[in-house]
Order: structure tokens, then C-alpha cells, then sequence
DNA sequence: TGAAATGTTGGGGCG
DNA sequence: ACGCCCCAACATTTC
């Protein structure tokens, strides 16, 4: 018997820990512990949505002849009792980066039998190395490096039966808010992907930057905690860029396939570089003269920039819990660069946010916009969020969806409401300034001070 | 996975 | 017909 110790791999298809449980062993007893070191942070989205996928993950157990064991409690107390009541041999669990989990599986492993099994990405983080042995810190080498590793199309199939679990205790799945654009669970996540590939990934090259179109695969948040794993994202569209001849479906697959190994290198950096949790990866950006401004900082949560893309993307954030890509971008780049105020600001409440919320790609994605990171965008580059929006919401589609106050604004306006006379503010019904705010600091304004501010530091 | 400033070119209006 | 100017369109450089 052993157990199959659950933490961001609520899967039963390629899941090579449960593999490894049974193969090993006579059989397993599937295992969640909340701990709560890391049920603390304040993240009420994303612990709804990782309770919905166990009580999912539980159900699907259930129909194998097993079921879910909920502990709570500090992992390596609850894993030793464990243990002791069920006499497991081993305990087995897939790898993961981050340094808490890095910290806390190789105490157990001192004390019990865990087995860490590579299972979060495709390729080990050790095995895409330089030549030289060290990581590589620049996105475009690492992914030669991870292209040219032998990629195996062999998907684990799922168990078809499993041994009933012993008798004992277990917590009740803490109660959750259900989520109305996310519904958890691994067949919700393969009927996304599904979806994906037979439509958008078409157009992705183009489509996945329209912030009103769902050109994306909405996958992160199943990603996130392994309701579909890398490989089967990866190995599916593979099949479909092979087996398609439209050279766009080719090119789009392939840039998506990249988005994915983005992932990868981004936990490889965490994995080499846990400080950069901490702090700028780049030391010449640490000592910027950040903004102190919690009114900024309250306006940019709430979505009440006076910038309409900026503010439809931190809205369309609180409710759902997840945002565009491009708008992470405009977003972000809005904080840091025309707020001044620290990307570690931002970095703190997208994780409070997103039910994709993940340390390494989060903090990759930060500090990719404020450019303080490994491979990332130029300092200088600052985004101009009228013309991100113009480029990327052109009809205001997405502007008007999330910012409601806006919905009968002229197209000519919408990403500059504040140019409109007082008679085209009453023609569409809103006031700027009191109905919709105007915008908390100008454009031109704002670049002149973020560029004098990063050629100091 | 920028945007703005600056430089260059060429068509067309006009004296 | 010619030179001059304007300026849009595109290219390059700079931040």
C-alpha cells in the first residue's frame, strides 16, 4: 500500500506520482493534506476552485472504487500518521519548484519515504541545461535546448479500478463558491482543449490578442493544478499541427506549444533562482525609487484607472478570476510604468486573484513587464494603453463587456472617453469624472517619469 | 510580446 | 516644364 500524495496534480490520466503509486505498491490511498501554510494567503478564488476540483477529483475516485483522504494539518505530521494508521510503504508525489515545496518535501524525505516523481512539466527542470551546466536565463537558447530533448507522446492512462480506501478519517472538502467561468476538474479541462484545437488555435497567431475574442485556450487555471498535464496539452496539439495542412493551424500551434514551454523555463528559473521571489532576478534594477501610493495602488485594483483597457482587464480579474493575456501585459506594464509603483505590488494581488496563480510564472511574468527580470522587456518599452486598445479591443468589445459604465460610448471614444464634449457624455449617458473616472495620470506624463526614474537607478 | 522621435522619400499642388 | 514646399507614408533610431 502506498499513498498518492496529492498537491497540484488533481488528475487520474498522465499522472506519473499515481503511476508510480501503484506500480509500486499493492495498492493506494490518494491523499490531499490543507496546509495551512499555504491556505492562509489570502486567494478566496483560488481555493474555491482547487476545493471544487477535489471534491471533483473525490467523485471520480469514488467511481473507481476509491475515494479522497482530506487532512489538514502540517504535511509531514499528517503524512507520518498517516502512515502509522494505514502502514503505507511509500509515499508518493510529483515534484514541484518552488522553494516552500522544495523546503518542506525534502524534510519529509528525510523522515519518511517519499518519492519525488518528475511530472509538473514535460522535460525535468535538471535536463535543460547549457552545455556548461548552468541554466540558461535567456527564454529563446532554453527553448532550442528544450525542443531538441526527445519529447514521448506515451499518455499514462488513467487507473480503471482502484482498492477501496481503509477505514480512516477524513475532513469534509471545505466549502467553496462555485465559479461560473471556471468550472474545475479534468474533463472540463480535456473538453477546453478539445475546444481549442478544433477552433481557435487556427487563429491563434492573431486571435489570441483580441481581448474580446476567446482566441485563447483558457487552460491556466487546469494547468495550474494539474487537472491536464503538460504533456497532454502538448502531445495533443502536436497531432494537430502534424496532421493539419493549413499552415496556420502550424503556426499557431507551434506559438501555443511555446506559451507552454514559457511555463517550463519560468519554473526552471524559480527552481535556479528562488530569490527572485524576493527581489529583481537583474541586481541593476533593485534599487528603483518606487512610488508609495496606496490611492494609485487601490485605483488599479479596483479598475478605476480612468484608462478603459487597463480597468476592463483588473475588473474582468476580480470577476472571474482570471484575465486575458494581453491585458496581464497592459495591465501590468500600467502599474509599473505609469504608476511607478512596484511590480511586487502587483505581483502580491494577481496572486490573490488568478485562479492560475503560480509563484513561478507569475513572478516571471512581473518581472518580465517591469524589467527587472531574466529575458525581459526593455525598460523603455512602455505600453500606451490607448493604443494597446485600439489595436487589440478595436470595437471596444471588451471595454464595454467589463466596464459596464462605458457600454454606449461611441467606438471613436472608448479608449479616450475623457476627449468627449459634455454632449456626447450625455448622448451615451455617462459622466466622466463622476460616473467613470478620468484618468489618474497622463499618458505623456507618466513615460517621461518612468524613463527618468529607471536611467537613475 | 512598443512607442515616440527623427529621418527619408516621393507624389502632387502650385507659382 | 521646373523647382519648391508640404506632408503622408514608410524607415530608422532612440527611449
Amino acid at each position: 500500500m502506498n499513498i498518492w500524495w496529492i498537491r497540484r496534480d488533481l488528475r487520474l490520466t498522465d499522472n506519473p506520482a499515481l503511476t508510480a503509486a501503484i506500480r509500486e505498491g499493492s495498492g493506494v490511498i490518494p491523499v490531499f493534506i490543507l496546509d495551512d501554510h499555504l491556505l492562509k494567503f489570502p486567494a478566496k478564488n483560488r481555493k474555491s476552485f482547487l476545493f471544487s476540483g477535489l471534491q471533483n477529483l473525490d467523485s471520480d475516485l469514488r467511481r473507481l472504487g476509491s475515494g479522497l483522504v482530506i487532512r489538514r494539518g502540517d504535511p509531514f505530521i499528517e503524512l507520518r500518521r498517516l502512515v502509522e494508521e494505514t502502514h503505507a510503504h511509500s509515499i508518493f508525489a510529483e515534484a514541484d519548484v518552488s522553494p516552500y515545496a522544495m523546503r518542506r518535501d525534502s524534510a519529509i524525505a528525510k523522515q519518511l519515504n517519499l518519492h519525488l516523481v518528475h511530472g509538473l512539466g514535460i522535460h525535468p527542470t535538471e535536463a535543460v541545461k547549457k552545455a556548461d551546466g548552468n541554466p540558461y536565463t535567456v527564454f529563446t537558447p532554453y527553448k532550442n535546448a528544450w525542443m531538441a530533448l526527445p519529447l514521448s507522446d506515451h499518455i499514462l492512462s488513467a487507473p480503471s479500478a482502484l482498492p477501496p480506501l481503509p477505514e480512516i478519517q477524513s475532513e469534509p472538502i471545505p466549502d467553496f463558491q462555485v465559479l461560473q467561468y471556471f468550472p474545475a476538474g479534468e474533463k472540463e479541462a480535456h473538453k477546453r482543449l478539445t475546444n481549442f484545437l478544433t477552433g481557435p488555435v487556427f487563429d491563434y497567431e492573431q486571435s489570441r490578442n483580441e481581448m474580446a475574442v476567446a482566441g485563447t485556450s483558457s487552460l491556466s487555471p487546469y494547468l495550474r493544478f494539474g487537472m491536464l498535464s503538460a504533456r497532454q496539452a502538448i502531445v495533443a496539439a502536436r497531432k494537430k499541427s502534424g496532421s493539419n495542412q493549413l499552415i496556420d493551424s502550424m503556426h499557431g500551434t507551434e506559438t501555443w506549444i511555446s506559451e507552454l514551454i514559457w511555463r517550463e523555463f519560468y519554473q526552471s528559473i524559480l527552481y535556479h533562482f528562488p530569490h527572485v521571489l524576493s527581489t529583481a532576478f537583474n541586481p541593476s534594477f533593485r534599487d528603483i525609487q518606487w512610488r508609495d501610493s496606496s490611492q494609485d495602488l487601490q485605483a488599479w485594483k479596483a479598475g478605476m484607472t480612468g484608462y478603459p483597457v487597463v480597468d476592463a482587464g483588473m475588473r474582468q480579474l476580480t470577476a472571474t478570476g482570471w484575465m486575458h493575456n494581453r491585458s496581464r501585459m497592459i495591465t501590468a506594464s500600467f502599474l509599473v510604468k505609469h504608476l511607478l509603483i512596484n511590480w511586487q505590488e502587483g505581483e502580491r494581488w494577481f496572486m490573490e486573484m488568478l485562479l492560475d496563480g503560480d509563484p513561478a510564472a507569475n513572478n516571471g511574468g512581473w518581472q518580465w513587464t517591469a524589467g527587472t527580470g531574466t529575458d525581459a522587456a526593455p525598460y523603455f518599452r512602455v505600453f500606451n494603453p490607448i493604443l494597446q486598445g485600439k489595436k487589440f479591443d478595436p470595437q471596444g468589445k471588451y471595454v464595454r463587456k467589463w466596464v459596464p459604465e462605458l457600454a454606449n460610448v461611441p467606438t471613436k471614444f472608448i479608449h479616450t472617453p475623457w476627449e468627449m464634449t459634455d454632449s456626447d457624455q450625455q448622448a451615451c449617458g455617462v459622466t466622466i469624472g463622476k460616473d467613470y473616472p478620468n484618468p489618474i495620470v497622463d499618458h505623456n506624463f507618466a513615460r517621461q517619469r518612468v524613463l527618468a526614474a529607471y536611467a537613475k537607478k
